[in-house]
Order: C-alpha cells, then sequence, then structure tokens
DNA sequence: CAATCAAAGCGTCACCTCCT
DNA sequence: AGGAGGTGACGCTTTGATTG
C-alpha cells in the first residue's frame, strides 16, 4: 500500500515554485510504502469473527474527551495522564488469561495481539564524500516495527540535495523517477545536515542553519505523526481484538455455570 | 453525472514526557 | 535544563458512497 501522492498543501505548495533534478539511488517505491499498513484490514479479513461476536462498546479516554465541555485545559490535563501507545501496547502485549476451553477464541484464530509491539523510528543523516560533493544528503528512515511488511525491511531511504540558494530539492512521492519537486525553504523535508567542511559562518548561513533546523523538525515530525498514527491504529485494533475474545471467554464462562448448576440441581433432586 | 457528505489521511503546531 | 520524540488538536485534501 502505498500513501497518496502529491497530497497536502504545504508539500505541493512547495513544489510550485519549479521543478528540479536530484540525483537519487532508491526506486520511489521505498519512498511510498507506508510501515505497518499490510495490518491495517486485518480486521476486515477475518470478518467471520465479528459476525457472531458482539463488539462491546467500552468508552475510551477519546470519547470521555470529546463529550468533556470544560475546555482544553481539562483536556490537556487528562492527556498529560495518559501514557504513550507504546506504553499501551506494551501493557496490552500482555497475553490474556487462557481459559481451558478456549478453542474458539479469535485471537487463536487471527493472532492479533501479535503485533502490538510498537515499532521506532530512527533517523540518520549521511554526509559522506561522494554525496557531499555533489550536494546530496541521504536520510534513512529505520521503522523497526514488527508489522511494517514493507519489502525494504522497513528502512526509507530519503535523498535530497541542497542548491547553492539554499533550497532542497526532492524526490516527489508517486512521480516518475526523473521528475522532482523543489522544495522551497519552509515549506518540506529539509533533513539535511550539513556536509562536513561547509562554510556556515556568515549570517545568511546562520539563518539558513535556523531554516534547516526547522525543516529537519517538521520532515521528523512529519514521520512521527505518521508513526504515531499507525500506532494508533494497531491499538484500536488490538483493543477490538482484545475485547473480541474477552466476549468469547465471557460466553463460554456462562454456559459453563449453566452447566453445572444444571449439574447441581440435578444432583439434588 | 454532478453535488454532497462522511470518513480517512496528512502536515503542522503545541504541549507533554523522557532522556542525557 | 534542553533536546528529542510522542501525541492530541486543527485545518486541509482526498476518496468513496450516496443521492437527486
Amino acid at each position: 500500500m502505498s500513501e497518496r501522492n502529491g497530497h497536502g498543501t504545504a508539500d505541493t505548495n512547495g513544489g510550485s515554485q519549479g521543478i528540479s533534478v536530484v540525483h537519487v539511488s532508491i526506486p520511489n517505491s521505498a519512498i511510498q510504502v507506508q510501515p505497518g499498513f499490510q495490518t491495517q484490514s486485518a480486521v476486515l479479513q477475518n470478518p467471520g469473527n465479528y459476525q457472531t461476536i458482539q463488539i462491546v462498546r467500552v468508552a475510551t479516554v477519546d470519547e470521555e474527551l470529546s463529550s468533556d465541555d470544560s475546555g482544553t485545559k481539562k483536556r490537556r490535563e487528562i492527556l498529560a495522564r495518559r501514557p504513550s501507545y507504546r506504553k499501551i501496547l506494551n501493557d496490552l502485549s500482555s497475553p490474556v488469561p487462557k481459559m481451558e476451553d478456549d478453542s474458539n477464541s479469535s485471537q487463536s484464530n487471527d493472532g492479533h495481539d501479535s503485533y502490538v509491539q510498537a515499532g521506532t523510528l530512527h533517523l540518520t543523516a549521511h554526509g559522506d564524500a561522494s554525496h557531499a560533493a555533489q550536494g546530496l544528503q541521504t536520510l534513512t528512515m529505520t521503522n523497526a516495527s514488527p508489522t511494517s511488511g514493507n519489502s525494504a525491511g522497513g528502512t526509507t531511504i530519503v535523498q535530497y540535495a541542497q542548491g547553492p540558494d539554499g533550497q532542497f530539492y526532492i524526490p516527489v512521492a508517486g512521480a516518475n523517477v526523473q521528475a522532482y519537486q523543489i522544495a522551497a525553504p519552509g515549506s518540506l523535508a529539509q533533513g539535511v545536515v550539513m556536509a562536513p567542511g561547509s562554510p556556515m559562518s556568515s549570517p545568511q548561513h546562520v539563518s539558513e542553519e535556523g531554516s534547516r533546523k526547522r525543516e529537519l523538525r517538521l520532515l521528523k515530525n512529519r514521520e512521527a505523526a505518521r508513526e504515531c498514527r499507525r500506532k494508533k491504529k494497531e491499538y484500536v485494533k488490538c483493543l477490538e481484538n482484545r475485547v473480541a475474545v474477552l466476549e468469547n471467554q465471557n460466553k463460554t464462562l456462562i454456559e459453563e455455570l449453566k452447566a453445572l448448576k444444571e449439574l447441581y440441581c440435578q444432583k439434588d433432586a
């Protein structure tokens, strides 16, 4: 599954300022793949599990928040107490108490609980000599999530170059490999670490440095937001799956209790 | 087939927590 | 203390379904 391309005003606005060319050493698909998306339709792929199981809606913190009219202040207070999805998922990854007779558990059928481990995102900037010579930088984004099913093993390499005017040239996801969008400062993808030995002492360069830092922060945050959303989806699916499992267990226990009651009554009579 | 709508996704900002 | 990463909120676009 690939991301939608050319999407988002910030991205495309940057591109409207001109077209340039950059050296790219990876196929476009490596940039487009969004790690973890293979698992997103997992629930839908197993509709049978959900046809007979009533999903109990549990009020989540989100719902509590959305129904809270006391304003953002209180919302913030509640959110501040909320652990990250990584923590929540780690907690959830502890196994659901197994029942002796749990053969029809939906969890055992699809094993969704196995994907609750959170991934980590590593950003590494490379400024090796050959690339620096042509102003080309490489940003390696490694997603260690076990759910990332992309063929690149969860590693995405983004390359970009800085022009003499301080602008950054990046490949456009989804575009032909030969065509690239120019990213104006302040609009996109600054993730650049200066090539070693770059003269960066003048005030102009200082502001460029600030601009670069901002772009790098935006780039990382963009990736972090994607990762966060992916984890959130996994988290929700995990909760749904857990609900299904517990519903099954509950049903089995009720039946068991019923049977034992009957047995007991017969014995009494 | 065009208009409309809801859902989903994205980028960015602000704020929080954690780590060094 | 400050930087880095995580995440909710917000505004926007895209997409698919529905309707007239």
